[in-house]
DNA sequence: TTGTACGCGTTATCAG
DNA sequence: CTGATAACGCGTACAA
């Protein structure tokens, strides 16, 4: 009896089945699929006939037990629910997948200090690499990341002189270079409407970026940095304390478009005029950006091309070995129609409209 | 030698490492993890200080060999780059994840009569279960299903009469109640922006109820449906195509915000009036949809919803056996700003001002 | 309550 | 080029 359950067992079984029914080893069977030039021309294509007939394939479970390659890469960004970072996991994993390799995202919110849970989960998920958002800061994954070497690269910030090597942009440069543009046009007086800061590099190194430049160039501002969540209510919160608090201010940087579209929008109600009472500017580039009214001065920033890159890099490091070096790419300043010269007198608001209108009926 | 490599690699391995460790059997260390109550409370108090101490967690790709559970679970999308997917992808893994289940999420495009490939990517990884978007239409995967017993829904139709259970809400009426809200105001000539129609029941239903309404009302518009792919562009060329070629027409139903977001912009662009002039519609009630000019009348659609209940439907199929029955959510109409009762007379496109200007400058 | 022994399905290794 | 055999790391009958 027990014999006989047990041929039945093997007859089920994966490789043991289509060896029985190919008349090979399970071995070759096996080679048959890992290491074709290994198998005898005819053998191999009987093989994958009765294993494509069977509707066989591999476990990709046992496999990866018993080769300790899972062919899974792991990536850890802040949300979903942001169209930048879905756009660079969308390339990352379709870059990944030419090479047969399955990637598993979780989000971590936008505080990199918390992080070693989800990427601990990714590595015992068996994540072979890694891809994260910006500098490293919690210190578990640092220790992590120093001690088992798994190939890892950090986007979004351009970070040179970091343990772990990145593909991002300068996001220092990126600021600057905004700041130098609406000082070009004559402005004076700033105000940044900010993302979350703890455990966000970007986001303090633009903020760094503004004041420094503001400090350059003995201009006003410095104090008005705005650190929001990137939610539209309070970009537009934001926009009106910011102009009630520092009725001074001519031009807003804003360092998402949300903000600048939610800037626009309050200015409207406002009955502030952009460009003319005030510039407002963006980063990011969405597709809506040039659509705005007035259309979008913003920073384009190169999304699919990180993650494409940050795939290519990770796959050089695991099939071939090959070393990870940080990449620099580069942020380009759009210009379009919400930067103008600064206005001449004070800020005058003119046709103020109520606020929107709560949705009047369910139907 | 052999002898001695055996026994390092003894003290590398997992459970076998702890269990020398703390002086038990390996079988005691795995009860220490997985039926703790099973364990003296010292033991393996022990045990999991050890562990702990040594970093070890249990490899999940041996305990899915050996227990056939890999827990992870499956979603397939059309793209990451929609919002409303990621936010029905973000709840779906955030519940899914407090069952220490971990969700693979693949995109397939919008058309769902090709995605076998990829659902069959998702199963080959050891997905327990599986969520889908919009009816099933390949043939290859409706045989799949059948056969191979996966827990599956489907998520954002309602389709209370297919064979996989679905979370979703009715386009059919949600269609409906725009074209209601519509013709309530005193609208008689339509036309409507959707999106991919081919394998995409949700697109289909929406235009079959939109031309169902038109011929029960004796209405204008049946052959004004415009399939566009979903960016901002699309959308401004078809509505401009839209009132060059039916300049008749008083509103225009889109099947998203994005359309709706480009229309708007494009009417602005043309002078032509919202709502006084020409009545907009969107789907999904975008963040983003309060805040433009007019605010959007919009479905608002369930999407965070769509994905707990998703997670916990085939939670409850995979802990408790429990079969899954659809539901039917709600899809609400927000009424605001963007519709009105139709104008009087003809179009007239008053000041017309020039396309969105091209970048003009990099930095 | 704990230990022993086996097998989950595959692939690496070595022998032929 | 092919086959036999032994792991990969864990969970669980079964015995103690």
């Amino acid at each position: 009896m027990v014999r006989v359950a047990r041929n039945k067992d093997r007859q089920r079984n994966g490789v043991a089945a289509v060896a029985a029914a190919a008349g090979v080893s399970p071995a070759t069977v096996s080679r048959a699929f890992n290491l074709p030039e290994l198998v005898n021309e005819d053998v191999r294509k009987r093989i994958l006939d009765v294993a494509a007939g069977m509707n066989y394939s591999p476990n990709p479970v046992a496999r990866a037990l018993r080769s300790r390659k899972t062919h899974i890469v792991g990536a850890a960004i802040p949300t979903l629910d942001y169209a930048i970072f879905a756009r660079m996991i969308d390339s990352f994993q379709d870059r990944f997948a030419e090479s047969g390799y399955t990637t598993i995202v979780l989000t971590t919110g936008f505080d990199n200090r918390r992080t070693y849970d989800k990427v601990r989960l990714l590595i015992d998920r068996g994540a072979e690499a890694l891809l994260l958002v910006g500098a490293v800061e919690d210190p578990e994954v640092q220790a992590y990341l120093r001690t088992a070497s798994i190939p890892t690269v950090t986007t979004y910030s351009a970070l040179p002189d970091e343990m772990v090597p990145s593909v991002g942009f300068d996001n220092y440069a990126a600021t600057t270079a905004v700041m130098d543009h609406l000082i070009g046009l004559g402005h004076r007086s700033f105000a940044m409407i900010a993302g979350p800061v703890e455990g966000n590099d970007r986001q303090r190194t633009r903020i760094a970026a503004y004041r420094d430049r503001i400090a350059a160039g003995k201009l006003d501002g410095s104090d008005r940095v705005f650190s929001r969540p990137y939610i539209m209510d309070a970009g537009c919160e934001a926009l009106t304390m910011l102009l009630a608090e520092h009725p001074g201010t001519t031009a807003v940087i804003c360092n998402s478009d949300i903000f600048a579209f939610a800037a626009l929008a309050e200015c409207r109600r406002l009955g502030v005029r952009v460009p003319q009472d005030l510039s407002i500017t963006g980063f990011d580039d969405f597709d809506y950006a040039s659509r705005l009214d007035p259309p979008l001065t913003t920073m384009a920033v190169p999304a699919a091309e990180m993650g494409r890159i940050a795939a290519d890099m990770l796959r050089r490091a695991l099939v071939e070995g090959t070393p990870t070096r940080a990449i620099e790419l580069e942020a380009r300043l759009v210009l379009r129609g919400s930067t103008g010269q600064p206005r001449k007198g004070l800020l005058t608001l003119r046709d103020a409209v109520p606020a929107p209108s709560r949705p009047r009926a369910g139907s």
